[in-house]
Parts: structure tokens; sequence; C-alpha cells
DNA sequence: CGCTGTCTTGAGGACGGTCAATGTTCGTGG
DNA sequence: CCACGAACATTGACCGTCCTCAAGACAGCG
């Protein structure tokens, strides 16, 4: 079962059987990739789309001067770029942080379920629209958050993704972003990213060490960040 | 005609005439609004979504303490909260900036035309993707711009979507939004905004007076903010 | 004509960036 | 099993950008 996190705790339950089972013969193969490998280029055409099964994928821009945004971290169950299908471009970079495990979809089998299964469609628009909604909770991470919030708010949003497919416990998780990426993602440099994983970890609230995160008080990283999850659209 | 400017200069070619009746077919009703009202509440359920036909609106989330961040700002031709369709409710509000003539779509509607006219739906789809699109611009410039080049980069996102539906000619657009309400899009206080707005001024880039834009070096202010439209998918 | 919201400007300070040196971890090959 | 190098993490000193606070000017509107 490729498809077996997709959605999950979401709204899978609207997925029926036929959906999904028309979902997992749409996809045309599944591989695996070393760490820290491009899989789809800014501006080419795409003609496939990435669902990612194991693994952590980020998508970034890049200014004039080569320093990368990330706009996007993904999980396991996340349709990386599927976004691509309707669009028919990228507008950024996708690659892989650490090794991962993805499924490919060409477009034109997406073009059937278009046309054949509409409850299957709107489950796939309203995937790419909760990555949308990631979006705008970056924006108002970057906009009115300062630098220790904005690291908080970021592991917040990570944790609750990772438990939404069960790779989060509330406490542990693995993590394989270094402190350089985890400044691209943040809009700061990774110098005071340090400073400030410093300051979560001498107030007791998480830490991190050799690609592990461990959270020991998430409901005061939340508070701190001003965080809620509800755009996530996780149930229970 | 309500929908003279969906996806004008975009893809219209691919909306049909038959598509673009059903379109229209599916208004519920066409108002008016003022200035500075709320038209859609975060985390409510929403059944219909709004489509703007004269005037700005724009889409914003609140922090702890009352401060706005915004995420989108609207200009006509846009499907505002087409996202609460398959999302089923909002995370942000939504509100006018000057006054609106907008168009409202009950949801049930859209459900017939997901399920009859899937190339319609690959367009909302599509229109809903564009939103996203932006959106990730919007984190670059919070992410990697200092504060002259948020503004400038700012001014051209509008530029290019005002050209498009034909309400900019390059130079002189209308503008609603004060300078706080440009703080609130680009993550500083007003008062910081007034000195760059000073600064663009001073090197003849481009001038804010009394609600109208007059944007002198388009092409200078492009290049102090990195902005590079393509992610507009406008043609031509 | 006065009220209110918006704009403008200044002075001082805090937050986060820059630059640079050092420490640590880990994979690779001898 | 150890030696080495590369990538990553850590810390300090200094500095610039942007924020805060505050006062005053201006414009639109009743």
């Amino acid at each position: 079962m490729i498809f077996a996190d997709f959605l999950r705790n979401r709204r899978r339950e609207q997925l029926s059987a036929s959906d999904l089972a028309a979902l997992e013969d749409s996809v045309w193969d599944v591989q695996k990739t070393r760490a820290r490998q491009l899989i789809a280029h800014a501006r080419q055409p795409i003609r496939m789309s990435t669902y990612l099964m194991e693994g952590f994928i980020c998508r970034y821009m890049d200014d004039r001067n080569g320093l990368r945004q990330l706009v996007a971290v993904h999980v396991p169950g996340d349709f990386v770029d599927l976004h691509g299908y309707p669009l028919g471009r990228l507008d950024h970079d996708v690659a892989t942080l650490g090794a991962c495990k993805i499924a490919l979809v060409p477009h034109e089998r997406l073009d059937r379920l278009l046309v054949e299964r509409p409850n299957l469609t709107k489950l796939l628009w309203f995937s790419t629209l909760l990555d949308a909604a990631m979006h705008r909770e970056w924006i108002f991470r970057l906009g009115r958050l300062d630098a220790v919030a904005r690291v908080a708010h970021f592991f917040c949003e990570i944790e609750a993704k990772l438990r939404a497919v069960g790779l989060s416990d509330g406490q542990h998780f693995a993590f394989p972003l270094t402190q350089a990426d985890l400044g691209e993602a943040c809009g700061m440099t990774s110098v005071h990213i340090n400073r400030m994983l410093r300051e979560l970890r001498e107030r007791n609230l998480m830490q991190v060490q050799r690609n592990r995160v461990t959270i020991s008080d998430l409901s005061a990283l939340r508070r701190l960040s001003d965080y809620d999850p509800s755009y996530l659209f996780i149930e229970g």
C-alpha cells in the first residue's frame, strides 16, 4: 500500500476503497533517493508528481545570490508537488533532505482521475490547499514572530505533521535538518538558529541532537510561539 | 458578465463558452460592500465563496495580541476564498480594503461543476494554486529581503496582477492600502514603511499619494527586489 | 472648524546579522 | 582501529537594521 499515510488522520474516511485503488494504480514507479538530491527543477515543465513515502523533502526558492528560502518541508504522507499537475510547471525547486522513498505519478493518469472520480479529485485538491494553509502559517511566522518563537513555531508544525502519520509520540522524532537548513526555513542565519536552540534547551522546552528532536514541554512551546495546529485539519 | 476578468491573461482560452456559462450560472448574488468590512471569518464553516469584481480585498491572520499579518491581497478577477470550498472552513479572516463589488457562489453549485465539468474544475483548482504560488513569493519576501526590497517587491506584485486585468498601465494604478496595511503585509512597522517609501521616492523609483501609486522605473524596482513575475503565470 | 485617522520625522535601543575562531561529529580510507 | 578531512555546531565581539516611543503635521470629513 503506497498511499497508506495519505491524508491519514485528515479526511481519509472520505477516500472510498475504489478511489484509493485508482490512486494506487496511477503510480508509475517507486524509487529510493539519496539525501540532498534535487528531484524537481523550477520553471521546467513537469509531467509527474512526487508522493513522499519515507524521509523528508523540502521546497525552496533561491535569491539572486543563491541564498535559499525554504517554502515547505514535507513528511511522509505528503503529495509533495501535486500542485505541479494543475500548474504545469513549478516556481521553485524540490529536493530531498535525508534519504527518501518516493512514488511517481504521471499527470496523464491524474487526468483520468479528474474525469472519472470527482470525489477523489476534491480530496487531491484539498491536499494541495493544506500546503497553501501551511504557506500562510509560514508567512505569519516570518512576519510576526521573533527569532525564538519562529524556531519554536517551526518545530511545533513539524511535530504536529509527524504525529498525524505516527512518526512522533509528542516527545521524540527523527529530524534530518541541519541548523543551516533551519535558518533557510526561518529566515535567519544558522548562527542565530544555534543561539535560539540553546535558549530553547536552557528553558527546558526542547532540544536537538544527532538528527533527533526531543520535546520536553510541547504546550509551553506552543504558547511561546502562538501555535494553533487547526490549519492542518488533523482530526481527533 | 461577472467573470470577465477571471484568469484574464492567464489560461482563459482553456475556459470553454459552456464552462464559462456554467460558472456564471453558479453565482447566487452580486453585492456591493463598504471599505474595511469583514466578509469571512476564520474557523467558521463556509458555504459560499467570494469572487472579486471590483476593489481590493485582503486575507489576514491575527497573533495573540491582535496584531495582523496579511497573507494575501486580492484584486479584481480573483476568486478570493475559493479554497474554502475543498477546505470547508478558513484558517484566516477575509476583509475588504476599499469598497468592493463581489459575487457569491454557493458551494453546492460548485459540487455540480466538480462532477460535470472536469476541465473547469482543473482551472478552478489552478486558480487556487496561483494563490499558493503567491504565498510562496511572500515567504521569500519576508525571509530573504530587507525592508526596502520588501516594499518594492510588494508593489511589483500588485502592479503585475493589476496589469493582467487592465488596471495598471505599468505606471499608475489606484491603491487603497494605508502605510499601516503595508506594514501588516510586509512584516514591519508603519513607521519603517514610511521611511522606505521615502527612500523609494528619493531614488525616483515610485511614489504613493492619495490612494494612487506612480511607478517611474519599474525595471529598477524589480531589480532592487529580485522580482520575477513568472510565478503569476501571466501570458504574453 | 474641529475631530480623527494617517503620515512624517527624530532619538535611542534591541534584536539579529557578520565575521571569525574553535570545537565536535562522522564518514572514509589507510 | 586509528588518522584524517569535511561538514556541522558553538561561541564571542562588534555592528547595522529595524523597532519603540513620542511629538507634530496634514488631510478628509462631519
